[in-house]
DNA sequence: CAGAAAAGCTTGTAGCTACAACTATTGCTT
DNA sequence: AAGCAATAGTTGTAGCTACAAGCTTTTCTG
């Protein structure tokens, strides 16, 4: 376990909208800690790991340009290379080239990769449903996305 | 700024949550963007020191054992430790101890710590007027949190 | 009441991430 | 076409965090 139990302490920041920024944070550590869990102890690699694998897994070609997937997954360019520096070096993805743009390279799946997915996928997704489904009807759970999808757009506008 | 612009890709594991995650994760990672953002380039201590401040703040006496602000934060306990250790030496925290029971230690607001506080808050709650309230009305707002914390619930005892 | 178990916190270490600086390629401007 | 700016990615470095092992104090148990 990652130490962490329920938090008795739901206290915020007084703002109109602190109390919802609070929720989210404590919500996605909690639910982050109890991935990470499930995934180490079935002997899979980290988080970090099955995000760049799913995200390429529904990709065209399945590859994507190093920006692009920088910017689906939410993390810097540079933390990116070395992230997949170490897929890489587990054989489980693959540098590619642009041939009408040098500058890009491509990050690709690799048979062992798609492989792997196959494997983490039910973990993660039977830990999705039990955070999720217990509590939130399909339509709490529609709202509760678009809502979240709005917020980030003004986050990334604004 | 941090390299992150808007997600174009907005692809997530094929599962009946795997969105609202997804959305979840993506919205998470991209406030809290906005606010390492806002609150480097006011020259303010990261956010997790404001955290710190922010939930002591509240708590009686200003001050909490060492495990009940983990708890809160939802972090580890060892990575506390050393977070308060730099908030101490930065003169903002003070670390007592209690009478009755020589196991624990408490975290306990300065008044530099609170003073640090005042002048963070506005900076903080600004950006998330700016990423909340544009796009949410207050009633989505309190349903949103609602449904956070019990999707947080059943995240921790499930 | 002695010994074992549990609780609370700290320390050592490894790994990951952001930030800034750098290289290389492409696009724009005049 | 030369020069400058913008774009794409990588690398070096510092700082933060989790994990595991450790220490001390308290509580439980026979």
């Amino acid at each position: 376990m990652r130490e962490m139990e329920q938090a008795t302490a739901t206290k915020s920041p007084r703002s109109s909208h602190g109390e919802a920024w609070g929720a989210l944070t404590r919500t996605h550590a909690a639910i982050t800690g109890r991935l990470q869990e499930a995934l180490t102890s079935a002997e899979f690699p980290p988080l970090p790991w099955y995000e760049v694998l799913a995200t390429l897994s529904e990709a065209p070609e399945e590859r994507l340009k190093m920006g692009d997937l920088a910017e689906a997954l939410v993390i810097t360019r540079g933390g990116l290379t070395k992230l997949v520096d170490r897929l890489i070096k587990a054989g489980l993805l693959e540098r590619t080239f642009c041939e009408t743009d040098r500058r890009v390279s491509y990050a690709t799946l690799m048979p062992a990769g798609h492989d792997l997915l196959d494997e983490m996928q039910p973990v993660v997704v039977a830990e999705l449903d039990v955070a999720f489904a217990a509590k939130l009807t399909a339509a709490e759970a529609k709202t509760l996305r678009e809502a979240l999808d709005r917020i980030r757009d003004s986050a990334c506008g604004g």
